[in-house]
DNA sequence: ATCTGAAATCACCTATCAGTGATAAAGGCC
DNA sequence: GGCCTTTATCACTGATAGGTGATTTCAGAT
């Protein structure tokens, strides 16, 4: 039991998520690990060469950050991949408003998100190339026998809404407000949820579920 | 010359929008501020009460933030306010495009943006405050004389897209990419304004400029 | 039992930073 | 010129953080 090198290794490991999620990435510090651990910081460096290995190797925790399967369930799509037939906004409305739910439940992930906007740090370097690999995986699924329109940068119009998803998720678990909603809310988040969709109907294609026929766009 | 308070005070805020700026928000400490004005520290708990009160303070300088004119200048919107007849998303696509560009520019406001999600601290929330009023402001600027479909909740729109305009800006600044852009470079920039214009028009309503009508939302 | 190497700990150093009490210099005023 | 208030500086403390060399403890092999 004691005296087990990769028993310590996930301990440490464990500490930082504990960490994370319980104090936020201020408080991540070699000292601060240690201690929640249990373990001596000596070890930080001799197992992961420093804080910096610590938190690329954090990053690559499969619990982090949601598996692509876990966002396809949780919007209720087939993780089989099988075609549901629907168009190409109804498929994507559904995605982002998953991964925003499940986002919303992963303090630690939310933390490396929000630190990786103000400086570029270990952890969220990491986690930005499996989530790279992460959309090109969603988006290699949800394209597939998808009419996309060619007129637009469908990529640039992600980029945007998965961006909006990041920022007002890393916000909420502040509880402060934006633009006069409370985003600590479920109230607040749910009207965001709604935008998300109205936003990909619009921009996508198709029709915005619920949507007043007389002021929809068209030619008009 | 030497021997003056307002002075003094001046070149400590001014201290510290440069070392937000060359330096980044991280930098910003009492004693790095001391330094950069070329003063004691001890004034800077004198004058403004501590750290806190000066960023409080810095936030509140005209300078830091854009001003609502100089957006609507940007977007080529005359500020004396009169209506140009265009539709709701016809002046609000180059607004939200013109508040891209000057955020861009300005690298203290960037700064405070980024920072202000990760953590909550002074700057960010006294900046937080006057950009609600400036939110109201423009709004109330733009939505005058303008039908708004009532079907959609347009302040939660636009709460998305502003959340995605300071996320993107904010990732632009360390020069990442994210989904696949590059955020650091004009072109990325570009193709992200373009997105952000096709999802207005979506959402609020009006012709896509320049879409292939065959792919254009609508009753079919 | 004891030797050996891995696993883990201890004690210590240095740098940095926020914050404070005592002190010095400058300029108006008579 | 001498005095007093304002302005500014100096010198110090305490806390916290990252980082490292020397040392100890344990498990297994011989």
């Amino acid at each position: 039991m004691a005296r087990d090198k990769e028993r310590t290794k996930a301990r440490i490991i464990d500490a930082v998520g504990g960490l994370l999620t319980r104090s936020g990435f201020r408080a991540v510090g070699v000292n601060a690990v240690a201690e929640a651990a249990g373990v001596d910081k000596v070890l930080i460096y001799r197992y992961f060469g420093g804080l910096a290995g610590l938190l690329e190797t954090v990053a690559d925790e499969p619990d982090l950050w949601p598996t692509v399967d876990a966002v396809l369930a949780e919007a209720g799509i087939d993780e089989g991949g099988r075609d549901h037939g629907g168009t190409l906004a109804e498929a994507v409305a559904p995605l982002l408003i998953a991964y925003m739910r499940l986002l919303g439940r992963r303090p630690a992930a939310l933390e490396a998100v929000a630190w990786g906007v103000a400086e570029q740090n270990p952890l969220s370097d990491a986690l930005a190339r499996r989530r790279n690999e992460w959309g090109n995986d969603v988006a290699g699924r949800v394209f597939r026998g998808r009419k996309a329109p060619a007129d637009r940068d469908i990529q640039a119009v992600l980029c945007v809404l998965l961006g909006a998803v990041d920022h007002l998720m890393a916000l909420s678990r502040l509880g402060v407000s934006f633009n006069g909603i409370e985003l600590g809310t479920d109230g607040g988040l749910g009207r965001i949820e709604d935008a998300v969709a109205v936003l990909v109907h619009g921009a996508l294609g198709g029709v915005i579920p619920g949507a007043d026929p007389g002021v929809r766009p068209g030619p008009g």
